[in-house]
DNA sequence: TGTTAATTCTACCTTTAAGTAGTAATTAAA
DNA sequence: TTTAATTACTACTTAAAGGTAGAATTAACA
């Protein structure tokens, strides 16, 4: 019951770059050494957030990765989205999707509230949010 | 975010071990068929919750398996022990193990409470709770 | 006492997540 | 224009979860 390590490693390094924000470019050097994130683990998950713009990548000598747009438009809820690690309406504890509040699976009402709890933090909560604590890992 | 497949597929087992609990024996057949799950994923799952004392198990013709506690003496929590995917106090939405609080990682503050409330379901829903909804999926 | 229906054990196979390696492409600076 | 520093791409390897196969074990029943 925990979020995937690429997910892990995505908010962090977002938070991390928001941190950073005054600094016009990062590179995945710093990122992997600062975070302890494996190097060309890391460089794979920037290309996805590439490719999802929400950074942007500036190529060739003194490149590196820049926050595509303000810390406060982008939401922990689209990083996940990007690793498919979201909590979508439809899934039930027991994982049965599609339920769609007709379940009536064990565990159906006992969900709901932990469900919308978490829901309601990954939409609402943005980079500005959950960055600015000093704490790398 | 969400349980594996075998705290699921458990839960669902007891669920309906419970929901059967005037049966005397209920069999790795009956249990496959009705909650389809695959028949020999399911006998291994059994006989780690025989392994754990949740459930006692009648080897031979004739057997099948029970039980081991009153239905109300089984929590979901226990259940998610046998598979290690219970939700530990020092764990982090981040996956940071050992935090105990301490930690002031993104997003620390906001998974308080949704954990907690994921935490204290575990702790507190027994099967006599969950059970008796009719649906077997 | 042999047959049969059941669980259990050991080992293997498949899929997915996680991580690694090497090289190509790009670009600024020397 | 060469070189060094950087991201991007393709492919591979490793580890873990999920699932399968088959034989061994057990015990009721005929």
């Amino acid at each position: 019951m925990q979020l995937s390590n690429s997910s892990q490693y995505a908010i962090r390094i977002l938070a991390y770059m928001t941190d950073k924000k005054d600094s016009p470019l990062i590179n995945a050097t710093e990122l992997a050494e600062t975070l302890f994130i494996p190097y060309k683990f890391l460089t794979k998950i920037m290309t996805d957030l590439v490719k999802v713009d929400l950074v942007e990548s500036i190529r060739g000598r003194e490149g590196g990765f820049k926050l595509k747009k303000k810390s406060s438009d982008i939401m922990v809820g689209d990083i996940l989205d990007v690793f498919n690690d979201s909590i979508k309406d439809e899934q039930c504890v027991l994982g049965i999707g599609f339920c769609n509040g007709l379940c009536k699976c064990a565990l159906h009402d006992q969900w709901m509230e932990p469900k919308l709890l978490l829901q309601k933090m990954f939409r609402e909560s943005s980079l500005e949010d959950i960055a600015g604590r000093g704490c790398k890992i």
